[in-house]
DNA sequence: AGCACGCCGACT
DNA sequence: GTCGGCGTGCTC
């Protein structure tokens, strides 16, 4: 009887791939271990062993695998069943999800090395240059790599020069395989074992006469086994002691001390919990009643509740419930929301119970934290994490907090698995038949809904901890500022007057300034020319820190330029403001206060972040100006003012969700306004203050802002109505990117009618010279998705299968942001 | 995705 | 005459 497997490869394949294995191997095997198996000619791809059977694939024969990669399981069962909802759901390959999944380090790659055969009799006469080039190096060296032949030969195709020099018998082509994680391992010293003996210790104590230096170290060694019984590491003794690495190393040269190496933990963190049983107000501790008994009833909760609420607390209070239960819990909140603030807090109450997983982290530290997942150890009671953290091997899964619930970076974008971590987490619960709890100050529409609908039980808090008053908001109406001339640059004279206000008593300001759509562009005043991206449909912007222009979507740069590139006119200025025109204006008008700009150019190094909110802490700065990034999770305790520059572009823009991400936006950005007892202000300025949503916004009216907005996605067929899918094509030909888009929207409305949409051009329609086209395809509720997405998958290979269109790339995303 | 095979332009 | 461009097809 024959053994076969069905694994998943790390690639965009739709399929499953059958591999042979032997009976030994099948009794090994289980589903979720790696396996090494060649794929195509020259590659080999650690796969995942997804299904194990005895049934011979028809119409190939089943290569067989080349190796086994683990002893136990790295993938549970719960997480091949998720990935599979990931993949059809969100119309992508099981392999694309592997891949998201999996920290980079789990997936083994090969290498091809090139090494000389034993005995070979190399005739250098015979040899053409290239092959004796490859000789020689081999001479040098007993293995080189494909890429390194690459470079000595300078050409990228080397394989028919390797070809060669195999046929004529003189290397050999072996694939290497390696591990990319190694764990870290501390180097500790112990006495060796001959000196426990007194005599010969006094006697070598006297050696050491003649090198002082190493017999310090030596006693220092002692004096510290003598403190702690605890192996000593190299590094703390060279500490301790102030002896050089060197010196203890020729101890160690002399057999008097003995290195050994153990793996150490990464991500260890120690620290015993210090506050236990948090003391919930009588407010919180309804809420979280509340949500007890709601999550009886059903399997998601949504929990509302206005910023400064304490949504924390009720969270760590539903959390302990979880553990104690013995199960685990993960706690996910937006990429930006991971602050050292919260996990500081976290790990206050539960100690070293809790796990961090986050892309800051090196991959080493993931494979780690990974590990403990799956072990099911106690360091792994909660996982915090950003949106991947879905994909953790949990065992016993209890509970899953999503934050900010309503946060739209919650979806991947690119590349696939374009999932949104919320709904994927409600779908990870119901695996484990585990609850959700759904937390955000701004809902979502979506959510919302469910929740009125009684899909989602629903709970909501809507008084500020401590009685922490809600701030004021003002409206400024810019436009008749202008007019009346009380505008300096951007700032209004109530703005201006605010800020001096705020600053005077020691406190602090927040000015926010969406980047989106707002950054400088460079415009001639005789000609009107911007300059525009070689690449990309859009104009450069300019970076006043390297005096550069840019292109925000590919990269491309060019010096700033001093005279009008189409008519040699120096008449040229800045349009639109960014951050750094804010923080220029500021700087002039309050020069005796230190600001500061948090947007994607302050925040690009490693800790430029950390290190950005410490200072505005630590009220090392008495201005941020800052862009989406200072909206999150962030508890300022001594700023007073917030000031939205201008509230329109927020709503100004081409897309369903604008109202309700900027009426989200603002009233996030506003919640930062005085956090303690006094109350706080918050100022928007706005050349539309009449519109709804600025209005619901100073009203604090989400109700309000629900009803009309679902009003409108009702009118217009959009979410929670209408499903969304939306069908991206690129190419760099333009005329084959538009006929492709026709050809397939045409085939679309065939079946699904007036629900196809398109195709149309998005605002920025050439990207890295590539053109752009959308098709929209909105799905009713009484639809059924999944069949649907069946019919979609059948056009799209029938236009797959036209030549004329081959070169055309097309992305589906389903349910869009 | 990656890689080989296959057919047309600019160069040692 | 060749090197190398990228269109096309396949990978168990």
């Amino acid at each position: 009887m024959s053994y076969f497997i069905d694994v998943i490869l790390p690639l965009p394949l739709q399929k499953r791939f059958t591999y042979a294995i032997s009976k030994a191997e099948a009794n090994f095997l289980k589903k979720g271990m790696r396996v090494a198996v060649p794929f195509g000619k020259s590659k080999v791809y650690t796969a995942i062993t997804a299904a194990i059977h005895q049934n011979p694939p028809q119409v190939y024969e089943a290569k067989p695998i080349n190796q086994i990669l683990d002893k136990t399981s790295l993938i549970t069962e719960h997480q091949l069943k998720f990935w599979a909802w990931i993949a059809s759901y969100y119309m992508c390959a099981e392999g694309e999800v592997l891949k998201a999944a999996l920290p980079g380090a789990f997936l083994l790659e090969s290498e091809s090395i090139v090494q000389l055969t034993k005995d070979a009799n190399i005739e250098e006469a015979e040899l053409e240059d290239e092959e004796y080039l490859v000789i020689e190096a081999l001479q040098r060296q007993s293995s080189i790599k494909i890429q390194e032949v690459m470079k000595i030969l300078d050409k990228k195709n080397v394989l028919p020069v390797i070809n060669q020099l195999v046929q004529k018998g003189l290397v050999v082509l072996n694939q290497e395989i390696y591990e990319q994680y190694k764990p870290k391992k501390i180097r500790y010293v112990r006495l060796n074992a001959e000196y426990d003996d007194e005599t010969k210790m006094h006697q070598l104590l006297d050696e050491l006469e003649k090198a002082p230096k190493q017999k310090e170290a030596l006693l220092s060694f002692f004096s510290i086994k003598a403190q702690h019984k605890k192996p000593l590491k190299v590094k703390d003794l060279s500490d301790k002691s102030g002896v050089s690495a060197a010196i203890i190393k020729s101890l160690i040269k002399k057999e008097i001390l003995e290195e050994f190496y153990e793996k150490t933990d990464r991500v260890t963190f120690s620290g015993e919990s210090f506050q236990t049983g948090i003391q919930l107000s009588e407010i919180q501790n309804q809420a979280f009643l509340e949500i007890e008994a709601g999550l009886q009833e059903q399997n998601v909760c949504l929990f509302h509740g206005i910023t400064s609420s304490g949504k924390t607390e009720i969270y760590i209070k539903l959390i302990e419930k979880v553990i104690e239960n013995g199960q685990q819990a993960l706690y996910v909140l937006p990429e930006i929301a991971l602050t050292t603030q919260l996990i500081e807090r976290l790990r206050a109450y539960f100690g070293d119970k809790v796990l961090v997983y986050h892309s800051k982290y090196s991959v080493n530290e993931r494979v780690e934290v990974y590990q403990h997942i799956l072990e099911n150890s106690e360091k792994a009671r909660i996982v915090i994490g950003a949106r991947s953290s879905i994909f953790l091997p949990f065992a016993n899964l209890g509970l899953v907090v999503v934050d900010e619930e309503h946060e739209t970076s919650f979806k991947q974008f690119d590349p696939a698995p374009r999932y949104h971590a919320r709904d994927a987490a409600v779908v990870l619960a119901n695996l484990f038949k585990a609850k959700t709890i759904l937390g955000s100050a701004t809902p979502s529409l979506e959510s919302y809904f469910n929740a009125q609908h009684h899909k989602y039980a629903f709970v909501e808090l809507n008084r500020r901890y401590g009685d922490v008053l809600e701030p004021e908001i003002e409206i400024v109406d810019i436009k008749t500022k202008y007019k009346k001339k009380e505008m300096k640059g951007h700032f209004s004279d109530r703005m201006l007057a605010e800020i001096k206000e705020t600053l005077d008593v020691g406190e602090q300001v927040i000015l926010f300034q969406n980047r989106r759509g707002f950054s400088p562009v460079l415009e001639c005043n005789t000609c009107g020319h911007s300059p525009q991206c070689p690449n990309c449909d859009v104009s450069l912007t300019y970076h006043s820190h390297n005096n550069q222009l840019r292109c925000h979507y590919c990269g491309y740069h060019i010096a700033m330029q001093k005279k009008c590139m189409a008519c040699d006119s120096p008449e040229i200025t800045t349009k639109g403001f960014g951050t750094e025109q804010i923080e220029t204006e500021l700087k002039a008008i309050f020069p005796d206060y230190k600001t500061a700009r948090m947007d994607q150019d302050t925040t690009r190094g490693k800790y430029a972040y950390e290190k950005l909110i410490n200072a505005f802490e630590q009220q090392e700065i008495d201005i941020l100006i800052g862009t989406q990034m200072l909206t999150k999770g962030l508890d300022f305790r001594k700023v007073n003012l917030v000031g939205i520059m201008n509230a329109d572009n927020l709503l100004n823009f081409p897309d369903f969700r604008a109202h309700e991400r900027s009426f989200q936006l603002m009233l996030q950005v506003a919640g930062r306004a005085g956090r303690t007892k006094k109350r706080g202000k918050v100022l928007i300025q706005s050349y539309n203050p009449h519109h709804q949503i600025i209005q619901q916004v100073s009203m604090g009216d989400y109700g309000g802002m629900y009803k009309d907005q679902l009003e409108e996605r009702y009118n217009y067929k959009y979410p929670p109505f209408y499903r969304l899918i939306r069908i991206t094509l690129k190419c760099r030909d333009f005329s084959k990117t538009n006929d492709g888009a026709e050809w397939l929207a045409k085939g679309m409305k065939n079946v699904f009618k007036e629900n196809v949409l398109g195709p149309e051009f998005p605002p920025v329609s050439r990207i890295r010279n590539e053109y752009y086209k959308n098709i929209l395809l909105k799905i009713p509720q009484q639809q059924s998705l999944g069949k649907t997405k069946q019919v979609l998958q059948r056009i799209m290979e029938s236009f797959r299968a036209i030549g004329a269109f081959r070169s055309v790339k097309v992305v589906i995303n389903v349910d869009p942001i």
